[in-house]
DNA sequence: CGAAATCTTGAGTATAATCAAAAACGGTGG
DNA sequence: CCACCGTTTTTGATTATACTCAAGATTTCG
């Protein structure tokens, strides 16, 4: 589609024309950017809180995750990341990382060096705009992250989390029917939430048994989306979709 | 100082020259920036969940939070702002706003316009830059309170807390030898913290026997600033602040 | 001085953590 | 195809952190 030579070659072109009217100039100049694409497996850091990179990295396709931890030892992660998202874009403007970025399953990703999007912004300020305004979202996510741990607990704050997975996935095309691939493991999501591990585990025992979650292995099956959304709370307006097609 | 008319009319302006240089023409942009000043009361919100802005509102004195409210109506505060902040400054590319702002203190509030932002930025790239690292920056804080609250308990959480609020009001020069005004009540610090009023309060009263802080009425004095930081596990770097005068 | 807001206290309860171990699963190699 | 290994999920019992409710003390401010 918006690659001459890869059908679906940049999932971030995509999520930019679900907002934006690109030029050709525009489309085009972003279809140039070089990239250089590697495959990284399952559960390893692609940066690393304290790194000053020189490039950013794409998520082409697979899971990945932000994350810090404390001083003591503990992990939390801030966010989840999925194709077409750039989760260090920051460090274009602050030069040393405040975070961690690892895979959750083996990913593709694409490093662009700030040079070239500097370059990129400078020619094109709409792209700058675009590419600010995906962090800002990214920010919006953060604060709802911070009333979801601060303010839901159990069930209600799990459910916020998958909502927003479900629906984020969607707007890239992965979902179907209610259904997507969800290779995060408990552990993972106790990562995510504050939770421990076995919290969360009792946690997804009694959504199966209240049929609100059909979740098993690496597959998330959604029986009742408006009853999975009541319980989380779930309003999607902070995900900033803009083509409400995503959020119904 | 930075302008001709007012000492230190606009705290914004400082706060992006203790890390950009500044050329004449920039400065003198910005202080033209058209700007209706409002004194705004304690507990009063400035902008609602749900506003579609055509302004931003800058702190020019006082304290405010930006805050989110759950279906069930549980209050968030996502982070503390102070003057030199733009809290709403994300509403220049996100149409909706899913947050809302509100006055701690007193506040003196500079609204500025969308139209007049665009215009400054599309005529000065580099304060285009300054102003999305801002809102970087903000993130940053948003991922650290995650953190926070999804990772640390009691003591340690209010501890990490009142450390951010001391380096920021430092970097603006608000805090005179570890003491500072601090016009945040318990059931606010509770809001910020996913605690209860009551739960504060014991941890406010632990840390008192413990000879950690100096809190009474709206003054908060810091014996043992790198003891603090300790229980705190604060580590400044999220916060990006470059001159490194602040961060000691 | 008096009313409202804020802070404090106590007792009982709930949500989630901890620790430890067993069961189930997923991939690998023989 | 099956046995084996490491990972992930599950279970049970106990403990800790934080919440709820309710009331009383103190502070703030007009």
């Amino acid at each position: 589609m918006h690659s001459p030579f890869h059908p679906d070659y940049n999932p971030m072109i995509r999520k930019m024309e679900s907002v934006f009217d690109l030029s050709d100039d525009e489309r085009q100049a972003l279809q140039d950017l070089p990239m250089q694409v590697a495959v990284i497996r399952a559960d390893q850091d692609i940066v690393r809180e304290g790194d000053r990179p020189s490039r950013s990295c794409l998520i082409l396709s697979g899971f990945a995750c932000v994350y810090k931890m404390t001083a003591q030892g503990k992990r939390q992660i801030v966010s989840f990341t999925i194709a077409g998202d750039i989760p260090d874009l920051q460090s274009l403007h602050l030069k040393v990382l405040d975070n961690s970025v690892a895979t959750l399953s083996p990913c593709r990703v694409g490093f662009i060096t700030h040079e070239d999007l500097h370059d990129l912004c400078s020619r094109y300020p709409r792209i700058t705009s675009a590419f600010w305004r995906e962090t800002l979202i990214d920010a919006a996510i953060f604060r709802e992250w911070v009333m979801n741990v601060g303010r839901r607990e159990g069930v209600s704050r799990m459910a916020h989390v998958l909502c927003e997975l479900i629906v984020r996935l969607k707007a890239v095309g992965l979902v179907d029917d209610h259904a997507c691939d969800l290779p995060i493991t408990q552990s993972e999501f106790a990562d995510a939430l504050g939770f421990t591990t076995v919290h969360v585990n009792r946690i997804l025992q009694q959504m199966r048994a209240d049929n609100l979650i059909d979740l098993k292995g690496d597959r998330l099956n959604v029986p009742d989306w408006s009853r999975l959304k009541e319980v989380g709370e779930f309003d999607p307006t902070y995900l900033h979709l803009d083509n409400d097609q995503a959020a119904a």
